[in-house]
DNA sequence: GACCAGGCACATC
DNA sequence: GATGTGCATGGT
């Protein structure tokens, strides 16, 4: 009953923020690679950020898998520098280049072929990383139906009441799994809607906004 | 100046 | 297994 009940509520606030912001036609980057550098680049950093950087790979022409693998990691971090964690970034994206490189002979399309499972916990073992930037990677470069977790997903579904505020990303990937089809087209916008209203609306980190209705934890 | 941003790995207890 | 810390630029 209560999951019946939560399933309609997910659907009824996708289609609401839907209908509010409009598709939002993620993710911004015109090619597979693009897509997962900027997922590197844009951990735990402002998208903004991320795009003077992904303009400077641009300009010096080196966002392709052979030219990325090819220069320095320390002109790679030069590039990056306004992205912010320049060093460890630059390494997380060699780390990535060397295992498509060693497993699929630096062919990203080659790599999307491979199960979706098996990939994921493959981009899990490379280090640098982690659960969301392997599922983003899977959803919005490999159009794979992968429902992607970020800090605003669990900031505002558990401000709302709808997961603990403890639960880890795979509790919090799991509810959103069991209550909502398997379609990466709707994943896509749901999460990319859910970046739109967190930035919009629930930015805050602490004190809780006001338009949260979540009880305070008693002291 | 404080706070935040589309995380992750690693050390320590 | 939980909790703390380093990584860093740039916008509000």
């Amino acid at each position: 009953m209560r999951k019946e009940k939560n399933n309609k509520a997910l659907k009824a606030i996708y289609r609401s923020l839907y209908g509010h912001y409009g598709p939002r036609h993620w993710w911004p980057g015109d090619t597979k690679l693009e897509i997962i550098v900027g997922a590197i680049l844009t951990q735990n950093t402002a998208w903004t950020n991320v795009e003077k950087a992904v303009k400077n790979l641009k300009k010096e022409k080196v966002l392709t898998v052979k030219k990325l693998s090819s220069i320095s990691e320390k002109k790679l971090s030069r590039l990056i520098r306004p992205a912010g964690y320049y060093n460890i970034k630059a390494r997380r994206i060699k780390n990535f280049l060397r295992f498509l490189n060693n497993f699929y002979g630096g062919n990203i399309r080659r790599m999307f072929r491979t199960r979706t499972d098996s990939l994921r916990n493959e981009l899990l073992a490379v280090n640098g990383i982690g659960p969301e930037t392997a599922d983003s990677i899977l959803l919005y470069a490999g159009e794979k139906p992968v429902f992607v977790v970020d800090a605003y997903t669990k900031r505002i579904f558990s401000r709302h009441g709808y997961i603990k505020e403890s639960a880890n990303y795979d509790e919090v990937q799991e509810f959103f799994l069991k209550r909502l089809p398997l379609n990466a087209g709707m994943f896509n916008e749901f999460h990319a809607l859910i970046v739109e209203l967190g930035k919009k609306l629930c930015r805050r980190k602490k004190p809780l906004c006001n338009i949260c209705p979540i009880r305070r934890k008693k002291k």
